[in-house]
DNA sequence: TTTT
DNA sequence: TTTT
């Protein structure tokens, strides 16, 4: 169709490490959650009331993909931007269901990381986002058997994290 | 959680006229769906390809709704800004499934007509949006129900489309 | 620094038809303005009020400045994505000046066309974008003397306009 | 016009603390710059280049002024929605000059401050941001005269940093 | 499952 | 279910 636009920005925090599958043509595709809430005061109660809502993101753009596998961990604040995708799979039963995504494209979208608090995690200083996730074994959600499957970076050497990640600028002049 | 960011921003086409339900407080909730597309050419085999999206848009703010209500159209080209929202619903057998929706809530989001079409459509001119959709039978989806439920706008007086509806503008100074 | 983002999303309708420049290297650079506005009920006198808000756009993307070049005319409604950058230049006086501009960079930015109206305007029906703008003398802006000039698609041939033009999208499957 | 958009998304860091002004009608209005950058490698040399862009942001939204003001401090990382404006001036020879900002109006536009390093910043723990910034004189911009002025919070007690403020939602029921 |  |  002529002139849609599908965009997503969210920023928000990972529920866990990005997991990590590879494609037939060995190009990794990474995956993970992040929350994004809000917090109002109830116009009758007056309590503080929160909702939190959960995104599933899903980066096929190589760059980035390498990036999350990289350096994304558990508890980490990203910014992203992605298109609207729904999927449809179908459960145990037959039945058909309907999966909706935030993709990151090939040559799309955008992944940023918003704390520095990565800096010096290595050296033990700080809070830790990753002790708790390293050995995680994978969840196991419905994403399809033609992949591979594996736990991110379990090396968790994200001593240089807090980068700045954008789609397809290196070796580029941007003006 | 602090500092988050949910937002979804859409320019596309409603796949048919929108649809209102009346919430116990008489406010309007105007529901549609609103495709996107994205085309390109195959690698391959050189061929032109073209894949649909569709989304699925709830107006809980009040101004927006009435706009919604009165001027939308099948057909009609929009801009969307919204936040992603994901329910729980049980289906028949009383499974649990998942609708991911782009809500506008009260006090939020935004709507825009990018068509200067409906402009004197009232009077035959031009191609029509919504012939094919009067006296539309409501598609009962599985909204809940606690909401009465009609079709939407069918006086079908669309003169003065082509508007520019911003959330709570009106008596207000923007700058 | 690590994990910014500088994004600027329009839609708004060309104050004229394009302007089109050759870097030294041969590649096309153009630019435009487009109007934004927005209206509102005044809270005192109950009078209706409008404030338009001009952007200049300048595209350095390879494949959008070829669209732009090829189909944008004056009066068309476009989607804009790129980002803000303010540039020094001096006056005649010599005092330094700022301009700031949505820049679409290589690789980088969104344009998509919004109207369909571009359909049979050759045929003289509808309302003409471009009848007004051809032959159109450049107005000479402040973009420095390094480019050579030329009036955009003088050819006005926009019986394929309304299309969907991402960015570096033809010849990649998008997921 | 109809149908027009006019959005700016920005992720960057405050080069100072904020300055407020009252509006005659005692309404704080609040202004500060926020820096983006975008690194690349170049082609050419291989060597890692950093391009800095800066953004004037002027907050009229008296929730996100208060915010703004309160909390704000140089060097922290926000995320900010708003509308581009470009203000026409007089500089001191008479000349017409032109400023171009990010405005968040009334009832519009977003503020979110994605460090959570402002916790216990006044205990003296971690990077401090503002140290430098206490008793800073005012940069005596070209706001016009009509305003008071006073440097923003110059009482630093930023202990419950962090927190997540949207446009109006207090005292509302979102969803 | 995150974060405050 | 739209649109080109």
């Amino acid at each position: 169709m002529a002139g849609s636009v599908n965009k997503v920005i969210l920023v928000g925090n990972l529920g866990k490490d990005p997991e990590v599958r590879k494609m037939g043509s060995g190009d990794p595709v990474v995956s993970f959650s992040i929350a994004t809430s809000e917090s109002w005061r109830d116009k009758n109660s007056g309590e503080r009331k929160e909702k939190t809502e959960w995104h599933n993101i899903v980066i096929f753009n190589d760059n980035l993909a390498k990036v999350a596998e990289q350096y994304l961990k558990k508890g980490m604040k990203v910014y992203i931007e992605g298109a609207l995708q729904t999927r449809k799979w179908q459960d145990q039963t037959g039945n058909e269901r309907y999966t909706t995504e935030i993709v990151l494209q090939k040559f799309r979208g955008e992944l940023q990381m918003l704390d520095s608090r990565g800096e010096g995690a290595g050296a033990g200083g700080g809070r830790s986002f990753d002790s708790s996730s390293r050995g995680q074994v994978s969840d196991n959600g419905d994403y399809g058997s033609d992949f591979g499957r594996s736990s991110a970076s379990p090396s968790g050497s994200s001593s240089n994290a807090g980068g700045n990640f954008s789609r397809d600028l290196d070796d580029e002049i941007p003006f």
